[in-house]
DNA sequence: CAATTCGGTTTCATTTTGCAACCCTATTTA
DNA sequence: TAAATAGGGTTGCAAAATGAAACCGAATTG
């Protein structure tokens, strides 16, 4: 059967894995953050199968993850660009990558470190923080209980 | 044929996606994040059918992302519970909440916000900061060339 | 003007997914 | 104490997704 999805799901982490969640979307926002744009380029960097890429580039077109625009002087060469929307994922991506590489540490390879252009310094570590800066963990946080119907027992969260 | 893996690649986005990066894994880890620890009440909550949820909390535990825990008195009562690498994963689900509420807000409901348990204060926004906490964007960082073999075409990034 | 590049689509075999039915072992309930 | 039920799965099946490779037409390059 087809793959489950989250559409309308409550809980805004479906939602968002419904445009984000599967093996190969977060990989070409990832690589779009790398300035890549073409199709061929996603293509060969990536490895991944044509078909597979038109599917999922036509669908973070749809979720305006990426945009779409005509670059040919005749009309027909094209480039995927990251909309606002799409550079928002920057603190996910970034966040996976601190914790692939924290537990997930390449055998004999440096974690490829990012750093501010400006300075030259490294990012810091992705945290989860209060208003103030306070760093929490998930035993500081509270889930205030939701009022949605209990018999809905798809949707929580 | 069989999806791609991405066990060895030298991203390290990658190898976390290949661990938590497909439709419902990660939602099993907010799950056991809102204290869900038992098989069936994964199955009810997530809608997911069983032999999946076998498979995922199997590779899940693999991953040691989640332990399995015998709690019966007999031995034959099982509770799934998160790692050190499996809290670890807390910035990850936060920051892709924070994307969907932004992004994909819930038709006529409101985002479901998580506050400071000692302080009653909402979290902060996920951010990318530099190592001071100044904002960084994606404009702000700069991607040190990686000296991997050019002809590994996969690997990048 | 021939060859190549770009951006796909089509076909086909292999997996993966989801549902439902079934199973065995505790634990309750009558 | 027998019967029912809950927990934690496994199995079989149909539908769908994936990946590789072949193919294709328009644009560009040599």
């Amino acid at each position: 059967m087809a793959r489950k999805r989250f559409d309308d799901s409550s809980c805004s982490v479906a939602r968002a894995l419904n445009e984000v969640g599967d093996w190969w979307s977060l990989l070409i926002v990832l690589q779009a953050m790398y300035g890549t744009r073409r199709y061929v380029d996603f293509q060969q960097e990536l490895g991944i199968a044509k078909n597979i890429l038109c599917d999922r580039l036509a669908r973070l077109v749809d979720n305006e993850v990426l945009t779409k625009v005509n670059v040919g002087e005749h009309g027909c060469r094209y480039e995927y660009r990251l909309t606002d929307k799409g550079r928002d994922l920057f603190p996910v991506v970034i966040a996976l990558r601190q914790w692939g590489d924290k537990w997930n540490p390449a055998p004999d390879r440096q974690p490829l470190d990012l750093r501010d252009r400006a300075t030259g310094r490294p990012i810091g570590q992705m945290n989860v923080n209060d208003a103030d800066g306070k760093p929490l963990t998930i035993r500081d946080v509270f889930l205030p209980v939701s009022d949605e119907d209990p018999a809905d027992d798809r949707n929580t969260g």
